[in-house]
Order: C-alpha cells, then sequence, then structure tokens
DNA sequence: TTGTAAGCGTTATCAT
DNA sequence: ATGATAACGCTTACAA
C-alpha cells in the first residue's frame, strides 16, 4: 500500500541497499543472480525509487525544464506543444521528467529564475524557447551556474562558445530558398515576402534564402518585400500594402505561418481567390495551417524531434557523455497543400 | 557561487536551523526580531530552500502534474497550452512546480503511471485533461493512492463520491443554449448541429442546450443533426452531409471549434459563401478560430482561469484547507465574430 | 562481488 | 520562543 523503500526491496532480496541501488542503476558489478533477485523483490513490491532522495543524494535531479516566454498569445506559440511532446517522450526514455516554466519577458527576473532552476529544482538542464534562447542575461546567468542549456532556434551568435549552451534549428536559409523555388518553378516571378522578427536571426535567414533564390538573375524590387514581426497582426498591414499595388505580386511567401494566415484573412477581404490569383506560402506547418482555407503550402520542421533532442542532449550531457557538437541541424521538408498553384 | 543551504541562513542569522525553518515555512512562533534577522540573512545570502530536501524530509513535494492524452494530433488539444499556462502561473504564486507527463491512451500501463506519480516523483496532486479524466481505471488507481486529481471538463458521473476528484468545467448546457438563441435572433430557424464525441458528457450536454434552444415549440428535423467527434477530420463528412441536402441549413453550429473549421472548409470547397449564404459557429474559441476566415462566432472558456484554480485547488488542498465542492463551474461568453450573420 | 557508514538539505519531534 | 537531533530514501566513498 504505502511506498516501498529501498531498504524493503534490499530485505526481500536478501541483500544491502547498496546492492539493490547497483543492481537498479545497472552498475557493472553484481552477479547475476543476485541481480535477478533484487529485480525480481523490485517487481513484487512495485518499487520504484524516490526522485527527491536520488536528487538529494546523487548529483542529477532528473528533470529538465522547459522555459517559455509568458505573455505571448499569438498562435505561433503553438509549437511549444509539439515540443514539448517530443521532450516528455525523451524524458520518460531516460527515466527523467519535465517540467514547465514561463517568464514574462516583460517585468521578468532572471535572477529569480534561475536560482529557483539551480538551487531549489536543481534541474539537470533547461530547454530555452525562442526569444528566451537568445537572451543575453538569462544565458549568462545560467552559464554562470553550470547550468546545461539547450536552446531552441537559437538567433544569438555565440561563435561557438560552447558554455552558451547546445542548439537544435533546421536550415532556415535552404527552407526559405526551396518555398521560393517552388514559386517559381510554378511560374511565378512577382514573389512578395513579409519579413519576420528583426532581431531573430532565422527572420534574416529566411529572408536571404528567399532574396538569392529570387534573385537569379535579376535584383528584386523593394516594394516585393514587406516588414513583419512573425505575428498575425503585425502581418495585416504588410499584406495590404502588398496587395494594394497596382502591379500586385501572383505570390506572397510569409516568413512563417502566422504571417501566411494573415495574408489568406486579408486577401479574402479584398475578394482576391486563392490560389486562384494569388499563391500564398509561409514556415512551420503550425497544426492551423492544415485547416485553414485553402490549407497551407508550408515548411515542416520536425518539432517533435527537435525537441526529444533537446532532452536527451542534456540527458546525455548529465550522464556524462559529452557531445561537443554545438547545434543540430534538423532536416525539414515541404509541405505543399492547395495555397499555391500556377498564377492565372 | 553554490547554492547556499539552511545551514548557512542559520549561521548568519546566529540562530538554529529549526528557526530559520520556521520563520521560512511562514509559522506563528517566532519573534520579530529574529524574523527579520533570519529573513535578511536569507536575502543576502540568495538562499532558496532546496525542493528535494523539502519533499524527502516533509509531506509535500511542491509537484502537481498535469496528464496529457499522447498521441493526440488533432488541433482541439491546443488548449492545454493555455491550462498549463494558468496551472504553471498559480503553481508560481504557491512555490509549486508543474510537472507535464503524456499517455498514451492506447497501450498504456495506468498502473506504471500512477506508481511513477505516486512513488518516485510524490506528486502532492494531478491535473487530467479529458479523456484521461474520465478513464474509471486510472481515476480509481489514482483514489486508492489517495492522490489529488483535478478533472478537466470532467465526463464520467463521479454522483457526488469526492474521492474521485475535484472538477473544473463550464455550463455546456448554457453555452450551447445561447449560442443558439444567437442564431435564432438573427433569423435562423434551419440551425444544423454537429454532435461531439458520444462518450463525452460535454458532447451531450450541449446538444440538449441546442435542441432546447431550437425547439421552443417544434420538433427538430433529425436531418439537421450529424455526428461527430470533436476532430476536424469527423466534421467534414457531417458538413456535407449538412450541406448536400437540397434543403439546406442557414446555420451550422458544430459542438467545438475544430469541427466548425471543418464546416467553414467544406463550405469554402462547395463555393458556399459565409456568412453570406451560410453562418456558422462552434465552441472553444480556439487560438486558430479568430484566424481563420471568417473568424469564426464562438463561445469562449476561460481556459487559462480554469488552469489555475486546478492547480490551487491541489495547492490548498495539500497547505490542508478542504474545500469540499466538487466541481467548479466557470462563465462562459459569446464570441460574436464575422462568421455569422441573418440569413439572406 | 558485496556491505557499512556518512552524508545530501530539509521537516518534524521532542526538549528546553 | 528556540534548539538538538532524528528521520526522509537514496548515492557515494570506503571497506571487506
Amino acid at each position: 500500500m504505502s511506498k516501498a523503500t529501498i531498504y524493503d526491496v534490499a530485505r526481500a532480496a536478501n541483500v544491502s541497499i547498496k546492492t539493490v541501488s547497483r543492481v537498479l542503476n545497472g552498475e557493472p558489478k553484481a552477479s547475476p543472480e543476485t541481480r535477478a533477485r533484487v529485480m525480481e523483490a523490485a517487481r513484487t513490491l512495485n518499487y520504484t525509487p524516490s526522485l527527491s532522495a536520488r536528487a538529494l543524494s546523487g548529483s542529477r535531479s532528473f528533470l529538465i525544464a522547459l522555459v517559455s516566454p509568458g505573455g505571448v498569445s499569438d498562435n505561433a506559440m503553438l509549437y511549444v506543444t509539439e515540443l514539448q511532446l517530443g521532450a516528455i517522450q525523451a524524458c520518460r526514455a531516460g527515466g527523467y521528467h519535465l517540467l514547465t516554466e514561463y517568464v514574462d519577458l516583460g517585468a521578468s527576473d532572471f535572477g529569480a529564475l534561475t536560482e529557483t532552476l539551480v538551487s531549489t529544482l536543481r534541474v539537470d538542464g533547461v530547454i530555452l524557447i525562442p526569444p528566451l534562447c537568445d537572451n543575453p542575461q538569462l544565458l549568462s546567468l545560467l552559464a554562470d551556474r553550470g547550468v546545461n542549456c539547450v536552446r531552441i532556434s537559437p538567433t544569438l551568435d555565440t561563435h561557438g562558445d560552447e558554455k552558451w549552451g547546445w542548439g537544435v534549428d533546421i536550415d532556415n536559409y535552404q527552407a526559405a530558398f526551396q518555398m521560393t523555388r517552388h514559386l517559381m518553378d510554378q511560374g511565378h516571378r512577382d514573389i512578395g515576402f513579409i519579413q519576420g522578427h528583426p532581431l531573430h536571426a532565422a527572420a534574416a535567414q529566411r529572408e536571404a534564402g528567399y532574396r538569392d533564390a529570387l534573385f537569379d538573375g535579376g535584383a528584386i524590387p523593394e516594394r516585393l518585400i514587406q516588414p513583419g514581426m512573425f505575428t498575425f497582426d503585425s502581418a495585416l498591414p504588410a499584406a495590404r500594402a502588398l496587395l494594394g499595388q497596382k502591379q500586385r505580386p501572383t505570390a506572397i511567401f510569409a516568413a512563417n505561418d502566422s504571417m501566411a494566415m494573415a495574408v489568406l484573412s486579408v486577401a479574402y477581404r479584398m475578394g482576391i481567390p486563392v490560389p486562384g490569383a494569388l499563391s500564398v506560402a509561409g514556415i512551420d506547418d503550425l497544426p492551423a495551417a492544415s485547416v485553414v482555407c485553402p490549407p497551407l503550402t508550408t515548411v515542416r520542421q520536425p518539432v517533435v524531434e527537435m525537441g526529444a533532442a533537446a532532452a536527451r542532449f542534456i540527458i546525455n550531457r548529465t550522464a556524462g557523455q559529452v557531445g561537443n557538437y554545438l547545434k543540430q541541424v534538423f532536416d525539414h521538408s515541404l509541405v505543399v497543400r492547395e495555397s499555391t498553384a500556377p498564377p492565372a
């Protein structure tokens, strides 16, 4: 009924608690016979070790914190759910558990957050969601305390310094390049672009991919490029500017899905049929992307896998394995749905 | 640099560790003077107590687990993010932390999950997302171990038995009733309805609200009511059935937003203008609801608040306060956007 | 290969 | 009002 302890197992298996500990932690020294006896005892007693006790005594807490920026209401944040799913799966596989914490970017006390993470929780690592993963203050606070950080789609250039943590990302340049080429393959030449948040490196990389793909011999008229902030609302004026031109583009490529949906919305209001008179594309493959009308052509990031890789990195690192790569780049894939078609 | 312990604080304040513990836990017996000295010492030392140590020694772990069903890819699950946000906020306010766990509904070992929650993590409570919150096996496993459960939008009737946990919900009947009336106020009489998952009590309650509002004197032709499962895909055939009728309804009310979006999608493909020739409404106010074309009229649940209330309940419960209410019903609100309008 | 004993940093039980 | 001291359940030296 009440929880079994290591002593109960030791007694049942007729060994010392140390032996139980050894067996359960997979340490080498233990005779197969003893090992079997201990395993058996643990199973029948329904024993699972106490995390608190392990953490208090050992050097690991078996806890990973996923830290997201609070106060973000845009649905761009939705991929966090998938990231979390991947992280949880990896945690389970490694006997770890995932804590979720939010930080308000505005009036936030990164010092207190760090203290909580390090002293109270003693987490074995932290997964940072953008734009937290690019906050130099938070990053250095964590680095000073020796916390393993994994940054999701990191922007801030760490100049190869490992102390700033490890990162997972896709090749944003290639993703945008390929999407632009997809549009061009369909016959589009007048392709508008809505930029992402200027402080986010992914934004610049995506714009570069667009520019390089489109350039291909001729200069790009600046009227085709409009500013955005990665949010739905920020793309509304950009879409209006693009679609209000006398010679309006036959396609618009937004730097992410939230903004592409804004384009869809503006086109809808202006009575411009998509993809009949306008093709629209984004990047991210948000859950909503397949549900809007028409379903959005976009680039899919393996977000679940990225979350799992992030957690795995921390787990391996804590277990002593030293992965010395500073960033892992994942494969993306073009998802062609109905929002893109050859121009009329 | 390295973490301060209660001993460091005791030494700095020139008291015993017990006194430090007392002061920090707000226990009554402590002279104001001593209290001030301890607080001061704790502040300057940047001391935060170790969760592991507290959990190991005391009766609380300061941990709450949010358990979601895994393998759910429908965007209906998106409100979990908001629920989580609320729960985290409440946790922070109470010195708690939120763990997230997933369970695969298919091949899931609820016993192992329970053991992890109870023995390994020793969580102070569990928040259960539908349809987990209605799984009798899991529920009784947790109840047997004395785990505080909070069920989100619970379905399974617990006949007022407190051991099955507490619940948070909205008044689904009223929500559907009001939405139907909104449609009727606009002049609609031929209002189609897409049902929710048959095993989910909210589905039945919403249907009842719809029926009662619409009935109002005359019987409801069964052709107006089509089956659905709360998912986008499940509502596609239902929408087609409704819109394929010679005398098609002038409005469709889907039991949730995911399905309402499916209606939008089918109408789009059939060339039926919304809201010109068809009004569409849902329930939930998913993040995507405001982004689709046209923006969806729906019912908003205070999901963030519900998450916070769930966590708060567990925290208060663990702290000894006995809230003996079995369910808290939150206010919903009609969100009228552009997908509903008077019939032509 | 196995066992003993000493922490880990708290809370809780007694005294004082 | 305050302080020793014993748990709590484990890992980690250090022996045997």
